[in-house]
This record gives structure tokens, C-alpha cells and sequence, in this order.
DNA sequence: TTGGCAATCTGTAACGTTTCAGTATATTGA
DNA sequence: TCAATATACTGAAACGTTACAGATTGCCAA
């Protein structure tokens, strides 16, 4: 018996790559002592765990992902599911660095699981659920009924939404609070006395878009401005579209003297589309924008922002998902995300 | 014999996702047979190979990665290797819709590996060497002299750099063109009279940085213009210090009449200290920039631009590791992107 | 008839891990 | 002293797949 033992790792010592049969023979044990030596289990002697642990370090042992995966079902495995062509694009590196951040000193992996516009967004869902292709997932363009978030709670699988549900279910999410941004750059705008307001949303259909819309709407009557109407256009849509309409309402005699953009590439389009109209940003009209990067003020220094840190929603994403993979109440594990105030890159000679 | 893989196999339908035991069990065969005729194995009777791929399709079966990379050691993982601070930002999200875009219909799932500032770049892809954890890799920030480019050539793991080495060893890789692009820039710049010019370049070190300047050098012997020195920032910089460089250098008596950007942010920077030190873009000084998304033309009309494709480069790059893990000749599997035509957005009134 | 051979199909083992059901040894209680 | 029990360890089996080394069948040449 010890001498076959003995023959049959000869081997495992030969081989590049340390297994627990390798350890098993460096150390005299049985691979079975090493696995749970290696994972501090209660019933190892502190001596023999301790020199199973060293023997690993010294040797650089890492368990194999594939034999884990096979025995257990875990994939130490996070998915980012993103859409393809609507995605904001800083929006994604600064997620995806964020969700690293976190996941850096864990033994997850980050795979990015990518949908396009022709398909149903259910489809990568049920594939990452059907092949277990992940121990939690991540989903962004998040709907008050969001069919991707009731599919994964049937199904158990951990997940966290970018934005909020409004299904009467709980589950881990992070959202910035765009009810807050609205209101705030509402007021901002009625502040410096701008009183004919226009509102370049999200797309309709997702929650951000009625967070935004609502907090736009209560703004306005709370300040007591009017709405001049903008919503046949949304930050989804092209910079040429969201141009060519500012520009058409920006012509007509009832225009807006103010703007709320929630994406900041749309923001570009919407002071083109105003200087197209020959006015003039800061005098004739001024804008409110949300921006993820610091860099609109470059861009006109009259626009007023508001700073939305998706690094921050991807860190808090990560650890919501690995908080309920971890078997945290899914109900503790949402966080909003409150907005900067309005800030201002006039300077104040003018 | 009969009766005990039909008991034995029994439970392989109660099951919930479908394998090839089940497989063998609906169809009558051994697993052998089913895994064979799944992959058009020779030896496998032709009507019996519809059959099991009829069922398979039924039931809709997807092979067991973590069985298969157990057995295999193919992981079916690219992983795209970042550098979570300096990366360009939009690059991140195309690269990525790239290599997705590649992918989408291969069974290869596409992870993320981050590194840090603080690490050796060699790490990430030492860990991935090590755990085995992906069959092919794609890595960009490359540099002429590149360790990583390296340490998997001599491991034999297939990659693919974004930007070319210049080691003399050969490997599969896709760039842009950055040398023409500074040519092109160079050239319009004199076209329009601009006679004393300063590179924005990329980083000191990378592949890139060194096709650039010798571009813009050779350039402005061609044009007969001459170079103002511009190199104690770079695209990795932040925007505030090539601002304030930038207004500094615009500030003395010999100041550029032309510049060239190889990034879309930096431009911004430039063009703001430009403006910091009361120069006019366009009147005082023009700027040719690189731009990976159409927008700058919105910041400054007149801004001219030389378009580059990320997306492409991505798909490129997933195409080129693909090429290589199925056998291609490393050699073949190089592209180089020709950038596009300085493009001028200025209105033809002006 | 027999041997050989091609065409199809099959069981077993192995990849590295964890879990189950133990086994051996020392320790305790009566 | 004996049995019961705690402590520390162990082998075998299983996860799903593929490769290896057969096994079975039918057909044909001799």
C-alpha cells in the first residue's frame, strides 16, 4: 500500500503543474488530508495544517479551476452581461475596473457576456443559467419589470441589477440616484433663472428613465417651471439625432432656456444642436449634464454637471454579488449612490 | 450488462441539465459513441451520427466546459489583459465589442484580467500561463523590447498583441498605423501653413510612442517644417498637467503653430490650454488629433481628426489568437490599420 | 469453412477536486 | 480492564469529458 502510494505520485512530482496528489506526496499524507488541510477544516491537526500550507506556498500550488468546477459546481466565475451597442462607453471600462477592483484578491474570474441589439437580453441570462457558466451575475439597463431579474431570482442564481427594479421582489443592486440629479439640476437651472426647461432622458422603458422623468416633473412644480417637451429623443439615440432635434426646438420661438442631459456624449449633441440654432450656451440657455469623466468643462465651460462615478457602481455591484454568493440576506446588499452637487466651471469673472 | 447501464443511466434523465451520459441513455449508445459523433468523428456510422446530433439539439445538450477542461486542458477562454489605470477609455469597451463580436459564435467565453499600476505587467500573464487559464491572450500597451510578448513564446501559449514588438521574433499582432498617422498630420499641418510643430505622443516606452515620433520626424524634414519640443507630457498624463504644459509652452514667443494628439482626451486638454493662453484654435494654432469616437468635431469645429477603429482592432486581434490557437502560422496572423484621411470638419465658410 | 479486415461501436481510465464513509490510534469514563 | 468516544487521518467514488484499447458484426477472399 505505502509503496504503491509511493509509485503512483512518483509521477505527480515529475509533472509541471502541483496537484493535491503532488502535495499529498511532499507532505506523507493523503490528498484528501491536504484538500482539507488547504481549506482549514476543523478535524486537521494545527501542525499538519500548517505545513500542508507551507509546502503549498513553497511550491506555488493553485488549486486547478476545472477540477473544482467538476466536484463542486462553483466556477469562481462573475458575468458582466452588457449590451453591445447602447452601452455608455466609459460607462463599461470604468464598470469592468471596478468590478476588478473588488474581485482582485478573490479567486474570480471576470467574464464579460455580451448581447446585441437583435437579441432578447433574456438570452444570455438563460444561457449563463443553463450552463452555470457563472456563480453570479451582474446585468445593467435595468426595467421596473425587469423579465432578466425575475428569470435569475426563479432560478437562484446570486445576481445584481445597475439600477433598481420595481417588481416587489428584493434583490442586490446599486443605482445612482437620478430622481436626486434631476431635481437638483432642476433647481439649479431655476436658481440662475431659467424657466423653460427641456429633459434628455434615458431611453424609455428602462427604471432611470422614470427615476429621472419623476424627479424632472416634481422639480419643475416645485420650483414652478414649465417643461418645454424633448422626449422623442433620448441618450440613445445618436449625437446627429439628439443634434438635429435641439437644434429644430432650439428655433422655435417657445424654446427652452434650459436643458437636463443624463448622459454626457448626448450633452455634446445638445450644445451643438443650440449653436447650430445660433445661440448661445450660458446666455440664451443653459445645461445641466451628467458626466462620468471629467471632461465636459473642457468642452464648453458654461456647462453645469453633475458627476456619476460608474467605478464606484462596479465595486458595489461586485460586492453585492459576491455578498450573496457569500449567503448575505440579498435585502442588505443595495446601495444608492448620491448624486455631486450641480457643479459650476464658469469662472467667475463672467 | 444491459441492465445495468439502463439502471445506472435512469438517473441520468431525472437529472436537470442533460449530459452525454444522458445522451448515450436516449439514444441507446455507449457515451463514447455519442461524444464521437457530436464532433464528426470518422468512425462513426453516418445515420447514427444524425441521430445523436437530432437528440442532442432536442434536449438541447452543451458540453460540460469544466468536463472538457478537465479532460482537455482547453479552457475555451481568451482573456484580454488591462491595465486598470492608463488604459484610453473608449479603447476598453470597443476592444472588448470587438473580440465579442469574434466570439459570439465560437464556445469561447472571454474574460478580463486586470493589472495595476503597481504590478509587474508580466504577472497577470504569469497567472495565466501558470493556471492554465485561457488558451490564448490578447495584450495591448505593448513595447518594442515586450517580456510578455516573450515569456508566452517561450511557454507557447498563443496571443496576440495590440501594437507591434520589435524583438525579431514573430507573433501574431494588429496596429494602427501610427507612423502614417503622424505623416498624414504633419503633412496637412504644413499643407496649411503651420510650420513649427509639437507631438502629443504616446508614452515613452511603448511600441507606438517610437512609431509616432519617427512619423512626425520624418514629416517635418519632408515639409521642411520644424518641431517644438512637446515631451515632457504624454497621452498618459492627466488632462490637467498637458493643460497646463500646454498653456505654458503656447505662453512663450517661439509657441507651436501646429500640434499633433494621438488621443481624443489629451486634445481636449490641449485645446484648453491652447485657449488658456488666449490663442485661438484654428486662427493662432491647428491641432490634428486621433479619435477613436466621432465627437470631437462637436468640441471644436475646428478640430481636424484622423478616425481610429478600436472595434476592428478588437475583432482583429480575437480573429488573430483564434488563428493561432487553430493552427494558423503565427506570421499570418498580422494586420496593420491604415488610418483614415486627416478629416476637417471646419465649415467651408470660415 | 476459415481467417482477415473494415466498419461501428463500447468500457475503462484518467484529468483534479471534494465528499462520504470509514479506519486507526489515543483518550476517557466506569 | 473494557467499551465508548474523540482525534486525526484515509481510500474510494463521483462530477463530465475524451483517449485508448478493445469488442462485435458482417463481408469477402482463399
Amino acid at each position: 500500500m505505502d509503496r504503491r502510494r509511493t509509485e503512483k505520485n512518483a509521477e505527480a512530482l515529475a509533472q509541471g503543474r502541483p496537484t493535491l496528489k503532488t502535495l499529498a506526496f511532499m507532505t506523507g499524507l493523503g490528498v484528501t488530508t491536504v484538500s482539507r488541510a488547504l481549506k482549514d477544516a476543523p478535524e486537521i491537526g494545527a501542525e499538519t495544517r500548517r505545513r500542508v500550507q507551507l509546502v503549498a506556498k513553497q511550491i506555488g500550488y493553485r488549486p486547478n479551476r476545472a477540477g473544482v468546477r467538476l466536484r463542486t459546481g462553483r466556477t469562481n466565475v462573475i458575468s458582466l452581461v452588457l449590451n453591445t451597442e447602447r452601452e455608455i462607453m466609459s460607462f463599461v471600462s470604468d464598470i469592468i475596473y471596478g468590478v476588478s477592483e473588488v474581485i482582485a484578491d478573490t479567486p474570480y474570474h471576470l467574464i464579460v457576456t455580451p448581447y446585441s441589439r437583435s437579441q432578447d437580453p433574456l438570452d444570455p441570462i438563460r444561457y449563463l443559467v443553463e450552463t452555470g457558466s457563472a456563480d453570479g451575475v451582474i446585468i445593467s439597463r435595468t426595467q421596473p419589470n425587469d423579465p432578466r431579474a425575475r428569470y435569475m431570482l426563479e432560478h437562484g442564481i446570486p445576481f445584481a441589477t445597475h439600477g433598481r427594479t420595481d417588481m416587489g421582489l428584493v434583490h442586490p443592486y446599486h443605482d445612482f440616484d437620478n430622481y436626486a440629479f434631476a431635481v437638483e439640476a432642476v433647481r439649479r437651472l431655476a436658481g440662475i433663472g431659467r424657466r423653460r426647461l427641456a429633459l434628455l432622458s434615458p431611453p424609455v422603458g428602462l427604471s432611470y428613465h422614470s427615476h429621472t422623468v419623476n424627479g424632472f416633473a416634481d422639480a419643475l412644480s416645485e420650483v414652478g417651471a414649465s417643461e418645454v417637451p424633448f422626449n422623442t429623443v433620448s441618450i440613445d439615440h445618436t449625437i446627429e439625432q439628439i443634434r438635429m432635434r435641439t437644434a429644430q426646438v432650439m428655433r422655435r420661438e417657445d424654446r427652452p432656456d434650459g436643458f437636463v442631459s443624463s448622459a454626457a456624449a448626448a450633452t455634446l449633441a445638445i450644445v451643438a444642436g443650440i449653436e447650430d440654432a445660433g445661440l448661445k450656451l450660458g446666455r440664451d440657455v443653459d445645461v445641466v449634464s451628467k458626466q462620468s469623466s471629467d471632461l465636459l468643462h473642457l468642452f464648453r465651460r458654461e456647462l453645469l454637471v453633475v458627476n456619476e462615478n460608474f467605478r464606484l457602481a462596479g465595486s458595489e455591484l461586485a460586492r453585492s454579488v459576491l455578498g450573496w454568493i457569500g449567503g448575505a440576506a440579498p435585502g442588505t446588499l443595495q446601495s444608492l449612490s448620491v448624486p455631486s452637487e450641480v457643479l459650476a466651471y464658469r469662472r467667475s469673472v463672467d
